[in-house]
RNA sequence: GACCCCGUAGCUCAGCCGGAUAGAGCACCAGCCUUCUAAGCUGGGGGUCGCAGGUUCGAAUCCUGCCGGGGUCGCCA
């Protein structure tokens, strides 16, 4: 009866408060074995490499732990036996139900129900705050990620680096750092000429000239119509009878500005976000040449200087002239050759301006940074993290995580694209076609560092296949679930706004299937997950996690089908259907929870 | 020639900081089912973790060499 849940509700409460305390079991029974051991060895020995994680046999219990086994030989004892000593310490914490050593020194522990009861409360107590944590103490970290060139609109291959990059900081802001999300503008090369001039003569065109076959060299895509005829209309024929220094400043800033914004809606599209847009023009306007200084100053360091290079083996370079150039010396930092800074015709070589900016971040603060680059540049992640220690003194580091390719399917067969036309496909045209969710989703459902085929036609597939739609559904189907108690049970306060008041009270010990415990466990392995991600900088470990549950979820609703009682809802029975409510409310929690991390939506139908 | 990434079941891929008898989905085989939301379910067969050494109590995981696939290789970014 709701009349006796109520009162329930007083009775519990405070343990449920007390216990939601405890939002990570891993990190908590991590605390309580590294306890036991200090009470056997005393607390001179380096627990550092004790870890407790999942057995990979579910049989072995909840929980094991190595610590006896990389102690032993600082103890001076047989692992089995310091397991022993260990193993009794543990049997009296209070959440542990039963210790066993077992194969070369492995503790393994069951836990006592409500240590998962705990887990759960702690995840509807907390909501989406569940999995949050303190670990990157409020560190900086800057991520960038994208920074293509605004020479045109996104391709897919971006895209991902964009997907990437994007719930990486997420998951790092949701771990305790404090994240800055950088675009690198590149709005000062030689490329950005080049787009100025494509520009102009599109800009002619725009004036009625026949303007023929865009030359080679030069950027051929239609979307640069656009600039040119926005250029048309801003200055009329003016530009066109003057000298290119005059007009190219004038067309370069346009083309830049207009390009940036369909990349800005490219990422929009997307839900990315960035909360710095870093000009490289920057570096060196305004008479302060901080590509200059930043060369001026290694040089007295002593990792620039002036020398020759041998020229590059494997394919031949036609117009190779020695000449000595200005090196930096990224040999002493593991690089294979050093590294020029200045082209022939005296200008900054693109490495020379990236160091230049790495030092502009290591001056506003950040000792860690993340650059999510494409498979394109992994040549150059050894350069510039030699760049990166020699401009902090060796108190920056860098990570660099390579996006591979993206192989774009329809059923199977490889989409051609037309390279030379300029009409290759879009990062828009995809997302457009198969929606933000599918396009995330599936960018993240692969290590970074692996080829990724995505599938047009499998994508938007309802069916298991389809681990996007598949994750959605769970989160779908677990809400419908309260639709479905609402609707059965109207005693029961199961809306929107008083659900989880409710829940957080309701009698868990009722779960007892060994499916609903199983799936109390998954949701308490959680906030483990995702602070492994972050740590790893390895969004795809949340996604391979989400489906892992979801399919959980999915195979004990069907276990409903043909066995009543498991069902969610027993129109008899408010206590037992409270404690299962409470179960899918926990799963609701961290399918969503996940899902947002990744920047999916989590649907509550799917119609 | 050098460097980087990949190599795990027929296919596509996970495997967390080294951990126990290496996992999932698809496909295949057998049985069941026809729906509290529309993914059917349960069980089964299937692996020399590319190869060879090394480190270790213990290696798919770390190190070295080789093989195969992809990428990159001053003055592009």
């Amino acid at each position: 009866m709701p009349g006796s849940l109520t009162r329930r509700r007083n009775c519990v409460s405070r343990s449920a408060i007390m216990e939601a305390h405890s939002r990570n079991l891993f990190a908590d029974m991590l605390v309580r074995v590294r306890t036991a051991t200090t009470a056997v060895l005393g607390d001179a020995v380096d627990q550092s490499r004790v870890v407790v994680e999942p057995p990979r046999d579910p049989s072995h219990g909840d929980m094991a732990t190595n610590a006896a086994m990389v102690l032993a030989k600082d103890a001076g004892k047989k692992p089995r036996e310091l397991a022993d000593a260990i193993a009794k310490k543990l049997r009296a914490d209070p959440l542990v139900e039963k210790v066993d050593v077992a194969g070369p020194g492995f503790i393994n522990m069951t836990l006592k129900p409500r240590a998962w009861i705990g887990a759960l409360r702690a995840a509807i107590v907390t909501g989406q705050n569940y999995g949050r944590s303190d670990i990157g103490k409020r560190e900086k970290v800057n991520v960038e990620y994208v920074s293509a060139n605004p020479t045109g609109p996104m391709h897919v291959g971006h895209g991902r680096g964009a997907v990437f990059g994007d719930a990486l900081a997420s998951l790092l802001d949701f771990t305790g750092f404090d994240v800055t999300r950088e675009y690198y503008v590149n709005d000062a090369g030689a490329q950005i000429d080049v787009l100025a001039r494509s520009a102009f003569l599109r800009y002619r065109e725009a004036l009625g000239e026949n303007i023929g076959a865009i030359p080679d060299g030069l950027y051929p895509g239609e979307y640069l119509k656009s600039v040119g005829e926005a250029l048309a209309k801003a200055h009329g024929a003016t530009l066109k009878e003057r000298p290119e220094a005059d007009w190219l400043p004038v067309v370069r800033s346009t083309a830049v500005e207009m390009m940036l914004d369909v990349i800005r809606d490219d990422l929009a599209a997307l839900n990315v976000k960035h909360s710095v847009f870093f000009s490289e023009r920057s570096l060196i306007e305004g008479g302060a040449d901080q590509v200059g200084a930043t060369i001026v100053a290694l040089r007295a360091s002593g990792e620039v200087y002036e020398g020759r290079l041998p020229p590059p083996k494997g394919a031949p370079v036609e117009d190779w002239e020695d000449r000595e150039q200005t090196l930096f010396r990224s040999t002493d930092f593991g690089d294979d050759v050093d590294r020029p800074l200045k082209k022939s015709d005296g200008s900054y070589t693109y490495f020379a301006s990236d160091i230049a900016y790495h030092k502009a971040k290591y001056d506003r603060g950040f000792h860690n940074m993340i650059d999510v680059w494409g498979a394109d540049h992994g040549g150059y992640i050894k350069r510039m993290q030699a760049a990166v220690k020699a401009v902090s003194g060796g108190k920056a580091a860098l990570d660099v995580k390579v996006v591979q390719l993206v192989r774009l399917l329809r059923a199977g067969e490889p989409v051609k694209m037309s390279k030379r036309a300029g009409d290759f496909v879009t990062l828009r045209e995809v997302v457009d076609e198969v929606g933000r969710d599918a396009v995330r989703f599936m960018m993240l459902y692969r290590k970074n560092d692996a080829v990724l085929d995505f599938d047009l036609a499998k994508v938007i597939e309802q069916s298991r296949d389809n681990p996007v739609f598949y994750v959605q559904y769970g989160h779908a189907r677990a809400q419908s679930v309260f639709r479905n108690a609402r609707a059965e049970m109207p005693s029961l306060p199961v809306g929107e706004g008083n659900r989880v008041a409710f829940l957080a009270e309701a009698p868990l010990e009722r779960l007892n299937d060994p499916m609903e415990l199983a799936l109390m466990r998954k949701v308490a392995a959680f906030p483990r997950q995702v602070e492994s991600a972050a740590l790893a900088h390895e969004p795809h470990r949340i996604a391979f996690y989400l489906y892992e549950l979801a399919s959980e979820f999915h195979a004990h609703w069907t276990r409903g089908k043909d066995l009543p009682h498991l069902r969610f809802i027993i129109q008899n029975d408010p206590e037992t259907t409270a404690a299962r409510l409470a179960l899918v409310q926990g799963i609701v929690t961290v399918i969503a929870s996940g899902l947002t991390l990744l920047g999916v939506e989590a649907p509550a139908e799917m119609r």
